[in-house]
DNA sequence: GTCTATAGCTCGATAGAC
DNA sequence: GTCTATCGAGCTATAGAC
């Protein structure tokens, strides 16, 4: 099967996100993911400019997605049951692809943190806690509304510690997410 | 002030541990290790065969810690009471140099999913779940076991998201981390 | 758009002197 | 126990042909 026509930036988007999740960043060279395209590491580099962009633009549909979801909350007025939609609004967000890239962030903390695509994340998730809890919320509090979007973040690399089929573990990491707000 | 004799390799660790923490395993090389320290790349390989060691070192520290922590439990009866003093326990345990550790393999999981210190590590993370829960408990309840220790693991590098002093958010940590348990 | 070829660098690790 | 010197390998990135 012939590649299609402007089919191979999104393939190196594809591939470059499957290596650098599974065997992180700097792991990763160029090579194996134009290896596993078929085609050279120069090949590469007509796409994108450096392997750093390559993590940009992975990360720029994320922070569109999440974005979309901020707007959606500037447009609700705070309650614990809008609190809990943007829950399950996050939870449908890092389904597929998007899950990927935040175990990829997860798991690649120091990689991550000195690309400015990342300090961009950070910003964002710090953003998602202020929607989930009050400025001046406990210390307690405070932490269980960061848990709550880890506890999503989860299970997307705690396949094998438990036994379930993937769709039963994230529906009860929605339920413990939901459960972690305050005035639950 | 001159370094005592047998000084030497605690500092490679001390360093070492620093910088893998701070910048990753990947991107910390063994040059920037002796440099900090005023020795040269070779003056580490006298006291550690690869770099890999130095890894396996430091974790052998916690290890012989945390494996202290399931001997203890194993005399005790399973009792909520019981699982609340163990998280304490282990609360203990990540203070200090266990905590910057136990960042750096938060951090670094596909640096350290494929040496044999990460996988020893990952055998007792499970190990710790299933103290903290019961095998046939509720899917919710494992994810809730698991967060728990998450929720200790957290507080080192939260530092800059939450205001708060350290000692607050460590101890607003265990508060959480209790309430995860199940019959909290 | 993709190729070959290579520059330029850094890395982990080793050999052997002191 | 620490040094100098170096090896071989792998990396990102670029130049230039097709």
């Amino acid at each position: 099967m012939a590649r299609r026509r402007g089919d191979t930036r999104e393939q190196i988007r594809e591939v470059a996100l499957k290596l650098f999740a599974e065997q992180g960043y700097e792991k990763t060279s160029l090579r194996e993911i134009a290896e596993r395209l078929g085609v050279t590491k120069a090949a590469l580099y007509y796409h994108f400019k450096t392997k750093e962009d390559i993590v940009t633009s992975l990360f720029d549909d994320f922070k569109t997605e999440v974005d979309e979801l901020f707007a959606w909350a500037r447009e609700q007025s705070v309650t614990p049951e809008m609190r809990r939609e943007f829950i399950r609004r996050y939870a449908e967000i890092i389904q597929g692809t998007g899950g990927t890239l935040m175990r990829f962030m997860q798991e690649n903390g120091p990689a991550v943190r000195h690309l400015k695509a990342g300090d961009d994340m950070r910003k964002r998730f710090q953003a998602l806690a202020d929607v989930l809890v009050d400025k001046d919320a406990s210390l307690p509090d405070q932490i269980r509304a960061r848990l709550s979007i880890f506890s999503l973040h989860m299970t997307l690399f705690i396949r094998d510690a438990i036994d379930a089929d993937d769709e039963a573990v994230q529906a009860a990491a929605l339920e413990v997410a939901l459960d972690l707000l305050p005035t639950g």
